[in-house]
RNA sequence: GGGCGAAUAGCUCAGCGGUUCAGAGCGCCUGCCUUACACGCAGGAUGUCGGGGGUUCGAAUCCCUCUUCGCCCACCA
């Protein structure tokens, strides 16, 4: 019967939130993870699964081991995106702008959308598995929340660190707002480089300047030439006459001019170009505007067949419009600027917006990076973070958009005075004159920056904040290390006493598809996480995430195949649903503890799985430690499937039919519940489902709060170890045999093991049993190195030289079995000789490690011994 | 123009303190409905570890270089 996970995840899941687990233990450590806050108009995409499955992982590992997991939930306002969202729905609609309906009821309309939303993907969450503390939700516009965002910004306003800056900035002429350097995402793009004549003022002759963007023509202010280029140089001082716009502006001299590029002649549009404005500063350059908003040909400058006419129309019209002064158009690549909202390409555009100095603000981070007080993880992302931080520049907090955090500056009409304020004044301080609030509000991210602490009630001193802050791990893509980490570090820094939010970032990979391209509703080559759950299950959706991702490294999934994708998690969860009905229907009522238990009764195979598992829990408790999820769930993965059902399962079956081992089922209970624990990180729904059925559980008590096992070092036994895998060898070799002798699955063999060296025969002997039933025989002779005996089968040397006699009296043929040892001692005979090049080689013996050499020489006893028992059997079987 | 990452079985990936390290899952081949599981069991096949140099007793594993992909940053218009 196969596992069904729906109904099993969905009851689950409420049983998690009924209990309250979810909630930090109120008498423990703390251990507090913040989600990245999803956008509040957000669907759970596959992107959102890895990242959330990925914090479930650690918070529910640290759960269990006892720590008061915090793991605070959210949703971000996300300005630009759910502006966006709330227009684009309003014009589908109602034909409206937000214009039309005015910046009071838009902001209204937008509040009852989220309301209505928001509240979506916090529910997808909860379908795969996140164990947040819902009862801590937070968002990102809450009253609370903006009460800390305007304390930041008054904060930073009283120490000179937020300033008002004319320059020019990236215009989306879309969404209609400015953007930081950061949201202005660099396109690679094939254009086109024109090549320009400017004629001299004078008459005598022209320049040529080259432009990617010839519309921008119209507001040029000066030519610049670098004071180095000899060729140049000559014009300096000189008047062009601007084309078109028919006026005269200077040939002028600057360093920022690169000599190589183009024909060293550059046209300088200071309103339109942040390296222009540059050069317009230093020469005090006129910066006319000839765009409007919205990337529409405007100004005085424009002449009026092209006011109104879009950028992009323009110049195809521009360049039509210059005629023979257009001397050539070349091929150009080079990347643009695009919004990252909206993929418009953005607009450089000279106007006045809020700035925050973020120097003062890096540099404590920088110090703290410098001595450990956090991490990030892979380090690979050292030089990258380093980089930026290092190289900052000033942040553009404003926007000029209406869903957000307004920005808390006054104006005095009267007097002029500007300030920026806690509460909203009623008049003005200075002069009680009336007042005007900035009509701006601030980017999101000026909001989400304050996330680690301002969720637990910043600016106040609340108990929450005193104990979660600050918190342990962040774990989030590379995408948004600056957008978002790097400035909750620096927030961190500057208002939390100097103490960085977290200790350690993880950085996880993309998820991509088979072609390594990003994941995209515009590609359509995305994968929708809940069809994975309706299909397969979350346990499933989990374990692909997780046991495909490798510490910081891209997953590869394949949208087209979502059976493929997903069916090793399916697989696995069948069978650990599989191994539970087994292993529950054998386990009696009460199950006797494993301190309790007489090891003196234990059987090998009882002595190999203790050991195992002690494994199993040392290494899986390791890699969960170091961040590698993968790690840890593939050992869990092949401690419970290769393991335990292989193996001890099939090995103990009799034993336990029989009830006459309390042992045996103490044993399998015990590692069962030992796998399920260390599993319920990665799949919690079914370890959960299966772990409540184990005898001695009562209803109150969840896997989600059971305490993680540590290794017991008694239980380990690598004699055990070597030991059973000797058996394990036999029962393979057999069967191997008879796959290659094509016996008959149902015909009984008769089979002789002769141990040697290390490998007694009561090693084989206590588990006579097992070999005979895993291997089909019907009768197993054990003998020791002065009991041999010849015998018409099959051989196989293994261990010490030990010997494994299949009798095939009748099927047998000489020659094939003469081949097969002869193939086997051949590639005994080319180790050897690889061993002993290595074994005899001076340098190897003496500057190799003593173990390695150890090492070494045992295994050529080891294979020195087999060697001789096969030459031996070739022999006696005549062959040549 | 800088920086980073990847290149290992048909596919997706582990392995990168050097000496059973050539692995896993999926796929493939051959048998099996062996009373937990056919989403399974058993037995198999498959790779000059991207190319070329180098260091070393020994290199998927370290160094150099080349090639191909991908990402990030950047004021050559």
């Amino acid at each position: 019967m196969a596992y069904d996970p729906q109904p099993v995840e969905r009851a689950i899941y409420k049983r998690w939130l009924d209990a309250g687990v979810f909630q930090p233990r109120p008498d423990s450590d703390p251990y507090v993870i913040v989600i990245p806050p999803p956008n509040v108009t957000d669907i759970l995409h596959v992107g959102h699964a890895l990242n959330d499955t990925i914090q479930d992982v650690v918070i529910r590992f640290e759960r269990m081991r006892g720590r008061a997991a915090e793991w605070l939930p959210g949703t971000d306002h996300a300005g630009i995106a759910t502006q966006n969202v709330v227009e684009k729905k309003l014009a589908a609609e109602e034909g409206k702008t937000r214009f039309d309906l005015g910046r009071e009821a838009f902001v209204a309309r937008t509040w009852e959308y989220v309301r209505k939303t928001g509240s979506t993907i916090i529910e997808q969450l909860k379908i795969i598995g996140c164990s947040c503390d819902w009862s801590r939700q937070r968002f990102t516009l809450d009253p609370e929340y903006a009460a800390a965002v305007r304390e930041v910004f008054v904060r930073l306003w009283e120490e000179g660190l937020i300033y008002r800056g004319h320059r020019v900035i990236h215009w989306c002429p879309h969404c209609l707002t400015a953007l930081s350097d950061e949201e202005a995402e660099h396109h690679e793009t094939n254009g086109n480089l024109y090549y320009i004549q400017y004629p001299l003022a004078d008459g005598s002759g022209a320049i040529t300047v080259a432009t990617t963007r010839p519309e921008t023509m119209l507001g040029d202010t000066a030519v610049a030439v670098n004071p180095e280029d000899r060729r140049a140089r000559a014009y300096i001082g000189k008047k062009i006459r601007l084309p078109i716009v028919e006026i005269e502006i200077p040939i002028i001299a600057d360093d920022a001019v690169d000599k190589e590029f183009g024909t060293g002649f550059v046209k300088v549009t200071p309103a339109h170009d942040a390296n222009d404005f540059e050069i317009g500063l230093r020469h005090k350059l006129e910066m006319p505007l000839v765009m409007s908003e919205d990337g529409k040909m405007d100004g005085d400058r424009v002449p009026k067949e092209l006011r109104g006419i879009d950028r992009f129309e323009a110049r195809k019209k521009i360049v039509k419009l210059l005629g023979p002064l257009l001397q050539k158009t070349e091929q150009h690549h080079h990347s643009v600027r695009r919004c990252y909202r909206c993929d418009t390409v953005v607009e450089p555009r000279l106007s006045d917006q809020w700035f925050v100095k973020m120097k003062p603000l890096a540099e404590p981070v920088m110090r703290g990076y410098d001595k450990t007080e956090f991490t990030i993880v892979p380090d690979r992302w050292r030089a990258t973070f380093e980089n930026w931080m290092n190289n900052i520049r000033d942040w553009n907090i404003s926007r000029q958009l209406w869903w957000g955090h307004r920005v808390p500056v006054f104006t005095c009409t009267k007097c002029k005075h500007q300030w920026a304020d806690r509460v909203d004044p009623t008049s003005c301080p200075k002069c009680g004159g009336p007042v005007e609030q900035d009509p701006d509000v601030l980017d999101t991210w000026f909001s989400s920056w304050l996330w680690p602490f301002a969720t637990f009630g910043w600016p106040k001193d609340t108990p929450d904040l005193r104990r979660f802050y600050p918190g342990h791990t962040l774990v989030t893509a590379p995408e948004i290390l600056f957008f978002w980490v790097a400035r909750m570090l620096m927030s961190g820094y500057h208002f939390m006493g100097n103490r960085a939010p977290f200790r350690t970032v993880y950085l996880h990979g993309t998820v991509r598809d088979t072609k390594h391209r990003k994941m995209s509703k515009s590609l359509g080559n995305g994968i929708d996480p809940l069809d994975v759950v309706k299909l397969f299950g979350a346990d499933a959706l989990r374990w692909t995430l997780i046991a495909g991702s490798s510490l910081g490294a891209d997953v590869i999934l394949d949208p087209n195949d979502l059976e493929t994708t997903f069916a090793p998690g399916r697989n696995f969860a069948n069978k650990l649903w599989n191994i539970g009905q087994f292993v529950l229907g054998q386990l009696p009522k009460t199950v006797p503890a494993i301190e309790a238990m007489d090891r003196r009764r234990l059987t090998l195979a009882d002595r190999w799985i203790l050991s195992r598992a002690q494994a199993m829990i040392r290494e899986t408790t390791a890699s969960l430690e170091q961040f590698r999820l993968d790690e840890a769930a593939k050992r869990c993965y092949e401690f419970a499937w290769n393991e335990l059902a292989d193996w001890y399962v099939e090995a103990v079956k009799p034993r336990l039919s029989a009830g006459k081992a309390p042992e045996a089922a103490a044993i399998l209970a015990y590692c069962f519940d030992a796998a399920l624990r260390l599993l319920h990180p990665v799949v919690p729904f079914i370890t959960e489902e299966l772990w409540q059925k184990l005898p001695g559980r009562n209803a109150a008590e969840l896997l989600a709060v059971a305490h993680w096992p540590g290794a017991r070092g008694e239980l380990e036994d690598p004699v055990a170890d070597r030991e059973f895998s000797r058996v394990r060898t036999v029962i393979e070799q057999i069967r191997s045999i008879r796959a290659e002798y094509r016996v008959a699955p149902k015909t009984r063999l008769r089979a002789t093991i002769v141990a040697r060296g290390n490998d007694k025969p009561a090693t084989f002997q206590g588990e006579m049993d097992t070999i005979a039933r895993l291997a089909n025989l019907d009768n197993l002779e054990i003998l020791d190195n002065h009991g041999v005996r010849q015998g018409v089968g099959a051989h196989a040397v293994f261990g010490d030289g030990s010997e494994l006699v299949v009798a095939l009296e009748g099927t047998i043929d000489v020659q094939q079995e003469c081949r097969r040892l002869s193939d086997e001692l051949g590639r005994l005979e080319q180790q050897l000789t690889n061993l002993a090049t290595r074994l005899t080689n001076e340098s190897f013996v003496a500057r190799a490690p003593k173990d390695v050499v150890a090492r070494e020489r045992e295994k050529e006893k080891a294979w020195r011994d087999q060697r001789d028992v096969l030459a031996g059997k070739l022999k006696s079987l005549g062959c040549s």
